[in-house]
RNA sequence: GCCCCCAUAGCUUAAUGGAUAAAGCAGCAGCCUUCUAAGCUGAAGAUUCCAGGUUCGAAUCCUGGUGGGGGCGCCA
C-alpha cells in the first residue's frame, strides 16, 4: 500500500551508497515495524554493512557498521516527504508514517472499493485449481473437508490477487471401488433405495460391507471383473444401474456442495478419461515411453528411472494399464491434464490433491514431459497437504468405514451453534437464530483448515471443532457484529465527505495499520499458495477491532471524533468481511 | 531398502534469515449503569527434539542423529 514511499526511500539509499563508495544495496527487504503504538515501516542495514566488509575485505563489527550507517543514512534522510519521523535504532532504520494522513488514505481506499478492497489489478492469467475430487458410492467424511476448504479459499485468494481462476472438479466415478460397490449392492442390496438422509452415509457403509465381503469371498475379484466387462460391453442393466447409483452420490455431493458455499465452474469425471487415456498410452507405447508387457501377461507400464537413467529411485513405475487391458487413474491423469490444456488456456493448473499423491503426480507429471510436453508440464502443480487424522493419530477410512461423516459434523456444528445463538442472544427470533447458527457453525469447521500449515496433520475431535472461543472464526464474526452493531445506529445518517482528523489512540493505529495489510496479505497468500496467512490477518484484525471496542467509545464520542470512528468501524467491517469472504466464510450481521 | 513430511509453553498453533519467540485453549486473579462479555485486562507458563555447520545474525538454511507419520508395479 506504501510501494511510493519505499521505492523512494529505495532510491536515496542508493544515493547514500554511491556518494560514501559502498557497494550498491541488494533488494531492500522492508518489514512492519514492531507496533509500540506508532505505525510505520522499517528495514535493517545489517546486509549492507556485511556486503562492504566482504567487499573491502576488512574485519568489522557488522551490528556496530549497521548501526553506524543506519544514523548516517537517517541523517540524510532528514525528514523525508512522505514521512512523520525517521529513527535509527541498532541498525534498523524505522520510518514512522504521518498518522492523519496515512490514515486517511487507508481508510478511503477501504470505503472507496467495498468488498474490493485487497484486491489486485488483474494480472491478465487464467489459472484452475481443481478440488474436492470426491469418490461416487463413498461416504462424503471430514477428511474430504479441508481438501474443500482449502481448495475453495485458494481459488478465492488467487482470484482476489488478479488471476482469472477456473474452479474444476474431478469427480471419481469410476474404477474398481465403483464396480466392487456395484457388485456387493447386486449380492446383497438390490432394488433398495438410498435414505433420504445421509446419502453418502448409507453409501460408504456399502462400500465398507463391500470391502469385507470381498476378503471374505475368493470368487469376488473375478465376479467385479465380469462387472466391469459387462459394463465395458455397454451392457443395458450394468449401465443403467451404474448410472443411476452415480447419480445419486452426485446428488448427496450437490446438496453438501450447495450447504458448504461451494461452487464449480467445469467438472470432469474419471469416466469420461478413460477412452482417451487408452489411446493416449497407445501412443506411449508407439513412442517407446511405455512399456506393454500384456505379452507376458503383465501390465502397461512407464517405468520412469529407467528411461531417465537414474541409479536411485525416484519417479518408481508408473502402472497405465492393468494386464487385462482395462486403464488405471495415472492413466486418466494424463488424458485430464491434456483436456485441460486443450479447453483452456491456462498459466498454470493446480492439482489440490493430498500429499499421499505426492509420487504420483511426480510421474505423471514427468511422464506428459517425456511425452514431449514439456511446457505444458511446466505449468501443472500438485498442491498437496496433510491429512485429517481422529485423536489418537487414527486414519479416516472409507474402506473400513472408520470415518465422521461430514453431513453429521455440519449438523452437530450447525445446532450446538444454534444453542449458543440463543444463549447469547435470546431476543433472536427463531427464523435468524437459524440463519446464523448455520453461518457460525460452518465458519468455526472451516476456519481450522485454513489456519494451519498444509504440511501439518490436522486432528479432528469434536471438542475442538466446536469450540467457538478464542482463536476461531466466530471470534472474527463477532467482531464484524460488533462493528455492524454500531452501524446499524447511524444508517440514517450521512457520513461527512471527508472524515475529520482527531488525536488517534494507539488502539486505533494499530487497527488502521493491520487493515492497511490486507492487499500485501492477499499478494502474498497467492503467490505462497497459503491461506495461513489470511487467517492470521483476520484474527489480528478482529483482536484489534475488538481492543479498539473496549477503549474508544464511538457512538458517545465528540462530533469529530465520533465521525471519524464511525468512518474506522466502517472500514474495519469492509476489512473483515473482505478477509472472511476470501476464506469462503460467511460474515453474519447479528449473532 | 529408497523417497517425502512433521517436531516451538501442559494442549492446539503463529512467527519475510532480523529488534524482547506471539496467540488461543486449559488453570489462576480481575472487568458488565457505557455501541452485544462469543469480549477485555493482568499474572503465570519456552534450553524452539539433539549435535554440529553456514551467517554479522538461525525456530527458520545445510549435514548427521533421535522420535513420529506417510509413500514406493496392475486401489483411487
Amino acid at each position: 500500500m506504501f510501494e511510493q514511499e519505499k521505492l523512494s526511500i529505495e532510491s536515496e539509499l542508493r544515493a547514500f551508497c554511491q556518494a560514501r563508495g559502498l557497494p550498491a544495496p541488494t533488494k531492500v527487504q522492508w518489514s512492519q515495524l514492531p507496533f509500540s503504538g506508532e505505525w510505520g515501516i522499517s528495514t535493517s542495514l545489517f546486509q549492507l554493512a556485511a556486503d562492504e566488509a566482504r567487499q573491502t575485505g576488512n574485519k568489522i563489527n557488522v551490528p556496530q557498521r549497521a548501526a553506524e550507517l543506519s544514523e548516517g543514512l537517517a541523517a540524510q534522510l532528514g525528514m523525508p516527504g512522505g514521512f512523520a519521523r525517521v529513527e535509527a535504532v541498532k541498525g534498523y532504520l524505522n520510518l514512522y508514517f504521518p498518522v492523519p494522513a496515512y490514515t486517511a488514505r487507508v481508510l478511503e481506499s477501504v470505503l472507496v472499493e467495498g468488498s474490493n478492497y485487497g484486491r489486485g489489478a488483474s494480472k491478465g492469467e487464467r489459472v484452475m485449481v481443481e478440488f474436492s475430487q470426491p469418490n461416487t458410492l463413498k461416504a462424503f467424511h471430514v477428511g474430504h473437508l479441508r481438501n474443500m476448504i482449502l481448495g475453495a479459499a485458494l481459488a478465492n485468494i488467487l482470484e482476489a490477487a488478479g488471476y482469472e481462476i477456473v474452479r474444476a472438479n474431478y469427480i471419481g466415478d469410476f474404477g474398481k471401488d465403483v464396480f466392487k460397490w456395484l457388485w456387493n449392492y447386486i449380492k446383497r442390496h438390490k432394488g433398495e433405495q438410498p435414505p433420504k438422509q445421509d446419502v453418502t452415509r448409507w453409501m460408504g457403509d456399502l462400500y465398507a460391507e463391500a470391502s469385507r465381503e470381498l476378503e471374505a469371498d475368493p470368487a469376488g475379484e473375478a465376479e467385479i471383473r465380469d462387472l466391469f466387462a459387462r459394463y465395458d460391453a455397454e451392457d443395458d442393466e450394468i449401465r443403467t444401474l451404474y448410472q443411476t447409483t452415480r447419480q445419486w452420490s452426485l446428488d448427496g455431493f450437490n446438496e453438501i456442495y450447495g450447504v458448504m458455499g461451494i461452487r464449480f465452474d467445469r467438472f470432469y469425471y474419471e469416466s469420461e478419461m478413460e477412452k482417451p487415456a487408452k489411446v493416449f498410452v497407445e501412443q506411449l507405447v508407439e513412442k517407446g515411453i511405455a512399456l506393454d508387457e500384456r505379452a507376458q501377461n503383465g501390465p502397461v507400464v512407464v517405468k520412469l528411472d529407467e528411461l531417465l537413467d537414474l541409479n536411485e529411485e525416484k519417479y518408481r513405475v508408473l502402472v497405465l494399464l492393468r494386464s487385462d487391458g482395462t486403464s488405471l487413474y495415472g492413466a486418466w491423469d494424463l488424458a485430464l491434464a491434456l483436456a485441460k490444456f486443450q479447453e483452456y488456456d491456462l498459466h498454470k493448473s493446480i492439482y489440490v490433491v493430498d500429499v499421499r499423491q505426492s509420487l504420483h503426480f511426480l510421474q505423471v507429471f514427468k511422464t506428459l514431459e517425456l511425452a514431449g510436453y514439456a511446457d505444458l508440464m511446466k505449468k501443472l502443480l500438485h498442491l498437496p497437504y496433510e491429512v485429517v487424522n481422529l485423536p489418537g493419530n487414527v486414519v479416516i477410512s472409507s474402506r473400513e468405514g472408520v470415518v465422521v461423516l461430514l453431513e453429521e459434523l455440519i449438523r452437530e456444528a450447525t445446532s450446538r451453534s444454534a444453542a449458543i445463538v440463543g444463549e447469547k442472544n435470546p431476543e433472536l427470533d427463531a427464523a435468524t437464530r437459524g440463519k446464523v447458527a448455520g453461518q457460525v457453525g460452518l465458519a468455526a469447521i472451516k476456519y481450522p483448515m485454513l489456519a494451519r500449515e498444509t504440511t501439518k496433520i490436522a486432528t479432528f475431535d469434536w471438542e475442538t471443532a466446536l469450540d467457538f472461543n478464542g482463536q476461531a472464526a466466530p471470534y472474527i464474526q463477532y467482531a464484524h457484529v460488533r462493528a455492524n452493531s454500531i452501524l446499524r445506529r447511524v444508517e440514517d445518517e450521512t457520513p461527512p465527505a471527508q472524515l475529520p482528523t482527531h488525536q488517534l489512540d494507539k488502539s486505533e493505529i494499530e487497527l488502521i495499520n493491520l487493515i492497511s495489510q490486507l492487499p500485501d496479505a492477499v499478494q502474498r497468500a497467492a503467490a505462497e499458495y497459503r491461506t495461513l496467512h489470511i487467517t492470521n490477518l483476520a484474527y489480528e484484525t478482529a483482536r484489534a477491532f475488538n481492543d479498539f471496542y473496549n477503549q474508544c467509545p464511538v457512538l458517545q464520542a465528540e462530533p469529530a471524533t465520533r465521525a471519524f470512528r464511525l468512518g474506522l468501524v466502517a472500514a474495519s467491517r469492509q476489512a473483515l468481511a473482505n478477509c472472511l469472504a476470501l476464506l469462503g466464510i460467511q460474515a453474519p450481521d447479528i449473532m
